[in-house]
DNA sequence: AAGGAATAGTTGTCATGACAACTAATTTAC
DNA sequence: GTAAATTAGTTGTCATGACAACTATTCCTT
């Protein structure tokens, strides 16, 4: 294991996030798209399924939920989404994509398309799975740390 | 390709850099180390190689210029690094560890160990290889995007 | 030598992320 | 039924990260 131990996790990981993110960030701007990559991903979510809790965004997008609860409203400011009360629990909202949210992720979505095509090129199939491996083998690792 | 499409680097990404920067964080509260994982990445920098320039810390890091000397702001004020002036260039200023730096680093080094044997548990040496190729890569692809 | 371009570092602003704390509502245990 | 525990979401505070803009200094071009 000496070898790895040159290496670091976390400043492989940063890079690449960093990167990616700043990449998200340029795409959005060429496409003259208001949006962030962190909002955006609560969007897309809402798009795939629309009038989620905040907790089932925190859940499907790795967030607390202070975080969420911030993206929202930016994203409500924009206009972008809207917070309605669920039935049956007082407690809990429903999120919901307005017409204009719906018509930006559908403006954004080639552009992403076109940065996830970019992401893997020069990789192969196989390369993507051990990559999902090691995530989830870190995101495992690390769950137990205490 | 149409089965990576499924996946979305961001989110495996944002995950896996989330949890490691969260197990850092629990780890230096741990052992009582007044440090955030960003400040480690500098004074750990510093450590190996005293004296280094703000430019040289943020290429080193992969951050930004504000960034880096807004976590220089901190780690000075916490004593743990100092800004010097540098001999020959005006504009530049070289960044010492103090005693009581390299004292923290030390006392940090032994979990920060721990927690990198951790983060590979359940992984090849080949696992490893790829990973670094898949960041390496996705940190060229991105780079030529525009 | 003079002027323009590039560089080092800083400041401002906004967004995000962590932790802590809080309120209100719901669920669970007795 | 009641009280304790848990949950959903919010607010506060601090740190970090992005972009833009700035000042002072150095380098490059003419």
């Amino acid at each position: 294991m000496t070898q790895k131990n040159e290496k670091k996790v976390g400043i492989l990981l940063e890079r690449s996030t960093r990167i990616t993110k700043l990449t998200f960030i340029k795409a959005f701007k060429k496409i003259d798209a208001d949006i962030t990559p962190e909002q955006w991903v609560i969007l897309d979510s809402l798009y795939k399924e629309n009038g989620q809790t905040q907790t089932d965004l925190c859940q499907k997008a790795y967030k607390n939920k202070p975080t969420i609860s911030r993206i929202i409203d930016i994203t409500c400011e924009k206009k972008y989404t809207k917070r309605k009360n669920f039935d049956g629990d007082r407690r809990k909202l429903k999120i919901f994509l307005t017409a204009k949210g719906t018509k930006l992720v559908e403006k954004c979505a080639p552009e992403i398309e076109a940065l996830r095509d970019l992401s893997w090129k020069g990789l192969s199939n196989q390369d993507y799975n051990t990559f999902c491996k090691v995530t989830d083998q870190l995101f495992k690792n690390f769950s137990s740390y205490e």
